[in-house]
RNA sequence: GGGCGAAUGGCGGAACUGGUAGACGCGCACGACUCAAAAUCGUGUUUCGCAAGAAGUGAGAGUUCGAUUCUCUCUUCGCCCA
């Protein structure tokens, strides 16, 4: 009998659903599902990454589609970003066709797995047509007073001459570069993000189909904290009367023995002129602006000759120091140190000698408790603290301490985030143009919106240091209102294109606006949207931002939270391999003949070192390209394989047998397919009860994995239905409702394998709907049960019993059966407990 | 250091709201076909034990007639934040 040729018929199918527009969506009556991944960087070829998040979104498009659903299910192009720039610059090539290319290769690739994608509908943020709505949308939110300038420290990436966002400094370095990250100071743009910051947290608990663990890290994103404003009075100056500080633990007030400010702090103006105060600014340059690296930064200071009064007692005065570890841009660029109890001030008091005064001492301690080798954080009860003394830490402390500075006029109960405003400009060629330009004195004008949108200039010399967009004079003048204008030269964070791409998806092909309404108010909110969880913050919460940001004074808009479900799916990995000198090698550079012991290919002698699964990264060569595989096995084979061995929320290991062992079920089904197909020609009348109960239970249990995205079962449940149906055909009967309940299986088989279960449907002649089965809900109950014996809750025998017997009639059965006499022989029954059609439980005294 | 999550055979993993632990797959073993091998098919496969049986879901306790599932303590690993 000839093989399932995967190549001819998946080939087959993929032209038949591109020539019919299979996957064509338009507004219609019928429900909707929006279902989105995460749209792909180009950056060459498809990874396995790619084809594990597109499985997963295709099973269920595919599966809401066959359910009656009308589904979105679009795809597109994060195509802006650095990679593109940095590939330009290695191999001298235009940025845009070497995305171009990029991104017909991997089309292709999506379309050779078979996935149901509204082609239509493609859009690249690259692209002008994309980011002319963008720049659009860019002045309105100006317009809404969203967007603002301001000069301020930025982490600097030396190599890359770009600024970087907190999260792209790993370690104190560049993620891309691996540069140590420098301070500097730039006009940037920003988001008012923090418009929203009281939004943005407390919408989360609305967010039920949101995992607990992604809602709980933007949670922490945000960081929202409880706490009080205080001003010390200043001694020592003319020009300096106060300092305000922000803490989130006024209790330890009485701890009081320095006050810290950042460099940037204003009174830092009366120290231009000290040499000693610029030589230590640039040491604390040094230092990154993330927490981390703050964190772990070795704490300086600067000593001033200023003094600060504790404003609950006024003879307890201390001195004023500038300090690395503290930023202008939390709470006021000033923090009262507490040695005792935070680490920070403890490791700087140390270093500087200063007082530790114990405040706060646990519950379970004397009253002279001291602090000695470590700050002492944690609950307890306040001491040292005169008329605070005794009060609970934190419970009761905090509160008690801003009562009475508030009572006293010496402080404020105040809120703060660690939230911060998003920059987005970056010293980039590829990303967005920021429509706004400069006249001759500097003041910010808009680019009218009849010159938009501001294209990116074609052909560049992109081997310029810095902002390649900066050496192009030409491109920057720009006369507006008859006056002589220069453009921004920035462009935006890559976030923004990837901020309210879903709702462009909606409306692909209005040329007139980013989206219309009737569209966003058919298909949006997004019904699932899945992708990695480490987008899990930024890109989630920009996406939040902006739609928060759009709805902002417009009618047009109905909702504020634009993906009302969320799937984070795991990684795809794979062992790591070593040769002697410690590189790198690749899967296809090792073999193993045991599966145990590996060697190097081109030279069988030298042995590989075998290191833990990891995800798949080219860095380590733990890649396995899918466009191998696929021409090896095929895309239902791949699909299959991918979503088999693990449930998708957890890392799946690749394994090539258990890819084989894909590869082997669908030839495997293909040929019981054509055995049913011969076995459907004899006539038959026979009707198989136990086919019917069997096929119906079947499909109850793929559905209910469908629902919880339990993938791997329905997988599994596959395997199960191909043995059943293999022992009927080999005992060469046909039952009358053989092809009708077989029909079925290949309907429920279309989201995972929709090549290989439309072949067998149409070589089959279906006379059923392409559309999802109903179950028939007798066939779910049995007649009869299992029924478990247990003797004090063990398992000790097991009988079958009709359905729903009550409890008497169970026990004269299992008295008839003689079945727990030796146990009762040994004891004495003191009561049994019945669970109807599970187990009966015999409770026997010894 | 804080938060969250996880831990089940040789491996990946099943197990509905507490009710037959180990579905399904991989691997392995044996068998069939074959001169032989590959492929394919069949049988078996938690551990100890010849067996009857006993033990068993990271460790220890607790609640319960009954715990992989609930509670507490601990260990290890992962992720996020610091």
């Amino acid at each position: 009998m000839d093989r399932y040729n995967f190549k001819l018929i998946e080939n087959k199918w993929q032209k038949i659903w591109d020539k019919n527009k299979s996957f064509k969506s338009t507004i219609s009556s019928k429900k909707k599902f929006y279902c989105l991944e995460m749209f792909p960087y180009p950056s060459g070829k498809i990874h396995m990454g790619h084809v594990r998040n597109y499985a997963i979104g295709d099973v269920l498009s595919r599966y809401k589609s066959l359910e009656g659903f009308n589904v979105l299910h679009p795809m597109g192009w994060d195509s802006f970003g650095m990679p593109a720039e940095n590939a330009a610059k290695q191999n001298n090539l235009d940025p845009k066709e070497w995305t171009e290319n990029n991104i017909k290769i991997m089309k292709s690739q999506l379309k050779e797995l078979g996935l149901s994608i509204d082609w239509d509908r493609e859009i690249s943020t690259c692209s002008p047509e994309y980011y002319k709505h963008q720049q659009k949308i860019f002045l309105d939110l100006y317009d809404k007073d969203l967007v603002y300038r301001k000069e301020s420290y930025v982490n600097w990436d030396p190599v890359d001459q770009t600024v970087l966002a907190n999260e792209q400094v790993i370690d104190g370095k560049g993620w891309r570069s691996g540069a140590t990250v420098e301070r500097k100071k730039l006009n940037q743009w920003f988001f008012k993000i923090s418009k929203f910051t009281e939004e943005l947290l407390s919408n989360l608990s609305n967010l039920n189909e949101w995992p607990d663990k992604v809602k709980t890290m933007q949670k922490n994103w945000i960081g929202k904290s409880f706490g009080c404003e205080i001003d010390f009075k200043i001694e020592g100056s003319k020009e300096i009367n106060s300092i305000k500080c922000y803490t989130t633990r006024p209790d330890t007030l009485f701890g009081f023995s320095f006050l810290a400010l950042s460099v940037d702090h204003p009174i830092s103006k009366y120290y231009e002129n000290n040499e000693d105060f610029e030589k230590f600014k640039k040491e604390c340059s040094k230092t990154g602006t993330t927490e981390e690296s703050i964190a772990n930064a070795t704490k300086i200071g600067f000593k001033t000759n200023l003094l600060a009064v504790n404003p609950l007692d006024q003879k307890n005065k201390v001195p004023v120091y500038f300090a690395n570890f503290v930023l202008m841009d939390y709470g006021f660029g000033a923090v009262f140190g507490c040695p005792a109890h935070d680490q920070r001030d403890f490791d700087f008091a140390k270093k500087y000698n200063l007082e530790i005064k114990t405040v706060v001492k646990p519950t379970d301690m004397e009253d002279n408790f001291k602090v000695k080798i470590e700050a002492y954080t944690g609950s307890g009860i306040l001491i040292n603290s005169k008329f605070l003394n005794g009060l609970k830490v934190p419970e009761d402390s905090i509160n008690q301490t801003i009562k009475v500075l508030e009572e006293k006029k010496l402080g404020k109960r105040k809120t703060n985030y660690r939230l911060k405003d998003w920059g987005i400009s970056r010293q980039r060629y590829w990303g967005c143009p920021i429509p706004i330009a400069y006249d001759e004195n500097n003041k910010i004008i808009k680019i009218p919106e009849n010159e938009l949108p501001v294209k990116l200039p074609d052909n560049i010399d992109i081997n310029t240091n810095g902002n390649p967009l900066d050496a192009q004079e030409k491109w920057k003048k720009i006369i507006i209102d008859g006056k002589k204008c220069v453009r921004e030269t920035d462009t935006l964070d890559t976030f923004v294109d990837s901020s309210w791409y879903y709702l462009r998806f909606c409306s692909a092909k209005d040329n007139s606006e980013p989206f219309n309404k009737s569209d966003i108010d058919y298909w949006m909110p997004v019904d699932q949207y899945i992708g990695g969880v480490e987008h899990a913050i930024l890109h989630l919460l920009y996406s939040r931002f902006f739609m928060k940001a759009l709805n902002l004074n417009n009618s047009k808009i109905k909702f504020t939270e634009p993906f009302k479900g969320l799937f984070t799916q795991g990684m795809v990995c794979h062992e790591t391999y070593k040769d002697h000198d410690n590189n790198w090698l690749s899967p296809d550079e090792v073999i193993s003949e045991n599966g145990k012991d590996f060697f190097e290919i081109k030279d069988r002698n030298k042995k590989v070192k075998v290191g833990p699964s990891e995800s798949m990264s080219k860095s380590k060569k733990n890649t396995i390209d899918p466009q191998n595989i696929i021409d090896q096995y095929g895309a239902d084979a791949v699909r299959f394989f991918i979503l088999a061995d693990s449930p998708p929320e957890r890392d799946v290991q690749w394994s090539e047998e258990g890819m084989r062992s894909s590869y082997k079920f669908i030839q495997k089904f293909w040929l019981l397919n054509e055995q049913i197909l011969k076995l459907d020609k004899i006539q038959s009348n026979e009707q198989s009860q136990d086919l019917e109960i069997f096929t119906n239970q079947s499909i109850n249990k793929i559905n209910q994995a469908l629902e919880k995205f339990r993938y791997n079962v329905i997988i599994a449940t596959y395997h199960e239905i191909y043995s059943y149906y293999k022992k009927i055909i080999e005992k060469e009967k046909n039952f009358k409702n053989l092809k009708k309940n077989f029909q079925k299986i290949l309907l429920v088989m279309i989201p995972v394998t929709p090549h290989l279960a439309n072949e067998c449907l149409e070589r089959l002649n279906y006379d059923l709907n392409i559309s999802w089965p109903g179950i028939e809900q007798k066939y779910l109950q049995q007649e009869s049960n299992d029924i478990v014996i247990q003797i004090n809750g063990k398992k000790r025998g097991i009988i079958s019993a009709e359905k729903n017997l009550q409890e008497k009639d169970i026990i004269e059965q299992i008295k008839n059966e003689k079945l727990i006499d030796k146990y009762l022989n040994d004891g004495k029954l003191i009561k049994t407990i019945y669970v109807k059609n599970r187990l009966i439980n015999y409770i026997i005294k010894l």
